[in-house]
DNA sequence: TGTTGACCTCGACATTACTTGAGGTCATAC
DNA sequence: GTATGACCTCAAGTAATGTCGAGGTCAACA
């Protein structure tokens, strides 16, 4: 795809970016771009020489699995979270706002977990009770439901 | 340690609680709780037939070990996190106290980059601009900066 | 008395998410 | 014209977080 300078981003980075180009302005290492393609997270086209090139939308894919990493989520729900982001062309306004609707659900019970966590932390363990059984912490789920797993009473 | 009945949690338990009765109050399995203790992240005391035996406030330990792993936070962290709380006594309010503060600063944080994604996915993503210079998603820690590892500007 | 069920150890296997290394291509820089 | 540096493939290795299986002990129950 027209010229390439070794190493240097270019001053006036054309349409489409090198492995090495989304790599520095993602922070995710070039085998994690090549390992996330195999995955089918993200796509690449090749120029003549075979090697990777990346419509600049596909920044935004790679920023979303990076911060989604950080907070937890396994790449196997990403690629549901995916599901309905086109990876040839850019998504439209409304593609993305599909995809999003997922997320912030994802996003909400997380986020709440932890909410809930910190309260906890500033009563029940902060007063270093013992009573077990009207622990949130040891029921995270509000309910001492018999069956499935996690935390119950006994 | 006195009697044990195969199988079923005891009516009234005593002081110690078995492996298997502190996975089923905790939803931990058996094989977790034993990688837990090799790694140091809780402990335990041996019967006379070399079983190991839990103190109640080790439930508690276990809990947070549960909550945690659901947001994302490595077992490395948490022994760090549980650094100055005991762990062969029941630990006091005060060290209760000290231990969560450390915890309300990883939730907080956790919580702040849940929050502004849920945020970025309202706007930024939403809206489908393609400006990334102004994209915090991109620059999720509101800095350009040109060291270390992470997204930035080039 | 024999069987069952909970526990023990230790080592191998599994999954996720990558990284590293060997061996090769190609264009630009000196 | 050779050295460098970015890229390629494919296979193997690594770290975290466990699970599973084999082989064994022991107390209680039928």
């Amino acid at each position: 795809m027209t010229s390439y300078r070794s190493g240097e981003v270019r001053a006036r980075p054309d349409d489409w970016l090198t492995i090495g180009e989304v790599s520095a302005r993602t922070g995710a290492a070039v085998s994690a771009l090549r390992f996330y393609e195999e995955l089918g997270l993200i796509a690449s086209e090749r120029d003549d020489r075979n090697q990777r090139r990346y419509p600049r939308h596909m920044l935004r894919r790679v920023a979303l699995i990076s911060v989604a990493k950080r907070i937890g989520i396994p790449l196997q729900d990403l690629r549901e979270a995916f599901a309905d982001v086109p990876l040839d062309r850019p998504p439209s306004h409304r593609e993305w706002q599909r995809a999003s609707r997922g997320w912030k659900r994802r996003l909400e019970e997380r986020r709440q977990t932890i909410e809930r966590l910190e309260a906890e932390l500033t009563g029940c363990i902060g007063c270093g009770c013992l009573s077990m059984r009207a622990c949130a912490l040891l029921n995270p789920d509000d309910t001492l439901g018999g069956e499935g797993v996690g935390p119950r009473r006994v």
